[in-house]
DNA sequence: CGCCGCTTGTGAGCCGCGCCACAGCGCGCT
DNA sequence: AGCGCGCTGTGGCGCGGCTCACAAGCGGCG
């Protein structure tokens, strides 16, 4: 009863997830069944740097953050992968071990696919090779920019940007502005631009001062993007 | 005369080349055929920023920076390609614009190939889409170190990791070391690595004087290897 | 309830490195 | 030859932001 109700959770799955929605039913349902269901609790580790890496991952629920640590112990977020989105590509295509660290930021649930099963449909199905192509040079454009953030920007300028993203990815338009619907201590906030805990808690405090943003339980709300956008751009 | 000789070196050059060299015969010359030929003088810019891309380009003499700007015009050196490498291969995957400059750094040719003469063949030969996907894939890894690298190292661990990374590029086994077969200003270097010309000449002046590094003829000559990898993992 | 660990808030000090200023130098161009 | 431009070599100043140190709030858990 239960592995018929999990085998069914999957195709469906499967069949929500913008890659694997345009394949034939029969084809998606081999790939259903083959896959395994993960679960992580929070805080856990998915994988590491340097694990030999053949699966790549599907989030259904939760989120994921890819990240990778400094000789001393500094740490660097490279992404958060929300629901709906895919990790581990690179590895699986390449057949190079993992670059990053993968961890569950939520109660998370996975859906893993192996190399042996995906790539003999990736070659059957030029469209799905394409969206997979399509997925890379994004992520290629985005560690681009981030690189390019990283050296001409200062760090108000950074974290601004950073707060755009987190308000593109997450945001929810609610009353008083956009609501980044995440939790992220100021720690983490830094992890995600290169910026001490300190420098960003000076910032946020600074901000919220001058009503460009408010935080409301822990969360923060994006009051002014107009502001926001002006210190992004400050060429400083 | 002249077009029946450039036209047997495009096939030529197709056949040589690590992409499209498992090709079908009749395949790689109808591509041959439809490729242009393009000239670039010393310093002249290829395509810029934010133009249309549908097209891609792979190197057949000389050698082309990519490479973007800051809005102070502090400029950001991306990657250096060699003969025989490709770029621009983003920009015609994914139909967005280009996200960088390519500047010819030295008396070039390159054979352009426009999308709509590869997108058949990508699909049509999965192993073609296969070997696409992995020079992406090569890239994000290389991006991401770099990223790495900025957030992580001091100058002096990122300019040592740079000319690494050049000793593999262009380093060619002399009677005293790796010599770096490139002409590069100190300017030119620090855009590598997102440091000022200045900080370069000291440290370049201070591991010749440390003997770790040697200049012939405007050339660097990397003398102690060790040394070297001493000063790029310093965790600092 | 009291303790502990994690988070936030803030100030002081320090340091790497970018920026500026200037001087010599090789090279091409007129 | 004479000029100018881009490259190299060096020293000093200033500043952004990291590090350190410490205080206070806030759950969570035995």
């Amino acid at each position: 009863m239960t592995a018929i109700r999990i085998n069914f959770d999957k195709d469906l799955v499967l069949a929500g997830h913008f890659l694997l929605k345009h394949l034939e039913r029969e084809e998606r349902h081999r790939l259903a069944t083959a896959a395994r269901l993960s679960h992580h609790a929070r805080g856990a580790m998915i994988f590491q740097k340097g694990d030999p890496g053949d699966s790549m991952m599907a989030v259904i629920r939760g989120r994921v953050k890819i990240c990778c640590h400094s000789m001393d112990g500094k740490e660097l977020v490279l992404s958060i992968i929300n629901k709906g989105g895919l990790f581990g590509e690179i590895a699986l295509l390449d057949g190079e071990p993992r670059t990053a660290d993968a961890v569950a930021l939520e109660e998370t649930d996975l859906l893993v696919l192996d190399r042996s099963q995906l790539m003999p449909v990736l070659t059957a199905r030029p469209d799905l090779a394409f969206r997979i192509i399509s997925v890379l040079c994004q992520r290629l454009r985005q560690t681009s920019e981030h690189l390019e953030d990283t050296l001409f920007l200062e760090a108000p300028s950074r974290f601004a940007r950073a707060l755009k993203r987190l308000g593109d990815a997450f945001g929810k338009r609610g009353p008083e502005g956009l609501r980044l619907d995440i939790k992220l201590s100021q720690q983490q906030l830094g992890c995600l631009v290169g910026v001490s805990r300190e420098s960003v808690n000076k910032l946020l405090n600074e901000w919220q001062r001058a009503g460009v943003i408010e935080m409301d339980a822990g969360y923060i709300v994006i009051r002014d993007t107009d502001a926001l956008d002006d210190i992004a751009d400050s060429c400083g």
